[in-house]
DNA sequence: TATTGTTATACTCTATAACTATA
DNA sequence: TATAGTTATAGAGTATAACAATA
């Protein structure tokens, strides 16, 4: 429609069309704002999304086999191989090979690792209020329900 | 690698704690979801989200700056780069040097570009139906809107 | 044979800095 | 000096395939 050729550009205005109902669009922008939220929160400090996330997770399921963690948290298997190495080697998860399934590993928070996810807890849960900047408490409460229902397709505990 | 999404053995109970109200979390786990929608929608195309995107937006805005491109996508400079070199190697996108200001690279469809983007905007539109599933049109309104929110917050601050 | 985890390779996206050529 | 774009490098995350050890 508006094609400016030599024209300096105005402001910026940028046609989107249909994009802007497009809900991968909008989820890639969302999620671009909420990360930048998290590194400026955590800024100076080693917590990374995924890293804490697993850790949290190892945390409320001590001994988790490796493969359910990445599982339920749709990490693939090679990449979880990496990430848990990282945190072996930061001393702050220990593998365990139990002798009921000698192929599986275990895991389990160091105290390293348990002081880790304490230090940062706190700082953790605040990113969840500052992510939502803009939005109202039933706003933010809707807005993890939708959500919900997209990540998890097959749970449907709202009769 | 049939189905469109695959059960998680529902003997794998692991709590997650907050990280079920992380809206970081949650838009890492749909956004999964909807990239495998569309990836299995364009299962043996060359279609790919980011590439659509780009020729989608110079379509409506032919002769657009591949700098305010990149802004408004969200796109870092060195990647739009490499992504637009990608579009003109493959004769979709043409670049042109205007005499006005010489540093700058506008950015124009084809016509093989044209054709590319006709060839595959039903199906794209379809995606954002299908990507939705389970959600009825008011939810999907709604998580449109409240994601826009946050994807396209507005410059009022609220001390 | 199937499963658990590992290694290896490759590709996308991101982050950063240094560089050019313009302005 | 500042801007637009490029190149280069590094790293994270993802997708595959092949593999070893175990079941």
């Amino acid at each position: 429609m508006n094609a400016p050729f030599d024209a300096p550009a105005p402001a910026e205005a940028v046609e989107l069309g249909a994009l802007t109902g497009s809900l991968g669009f909008l989820l890639r922008l969302a999620q671009l704002r909420v990360y930048d939220q998290f590194f400026a929160t955590f800024a100076g400090t080693p917590v990374k999304p995924g890293e804490y996330t697993v850790l949290w997770v190892i945390h409320l399921n001590p001994g988790v086999p490796q493969g359910t963690l990445a599982r339920v948290l749709e990490i693939k298997p090679a990449h979880m191989t990496k990430l848990v190495q990282r945190l072996v080697e930061a001393g702050l998860v220990a593998r365990e090979v139990p002798a009921a399934d000698r192929r599986s590993v275990h895991l389990t928070l160091t105290e390293a690792g348990q002081a880790h996810l304490e230090r940062h807890r706190a700082t953790f849960l605040s990113v969840h209020a500052a992510e939502r900047v803009g939005l109202t408490d039933a706003e933010n409460a809707e807005l993890l329900r939708l959500l919900g229902k997209l990540a998890f397709p097959t749970e449907a505990p709202c009769p």
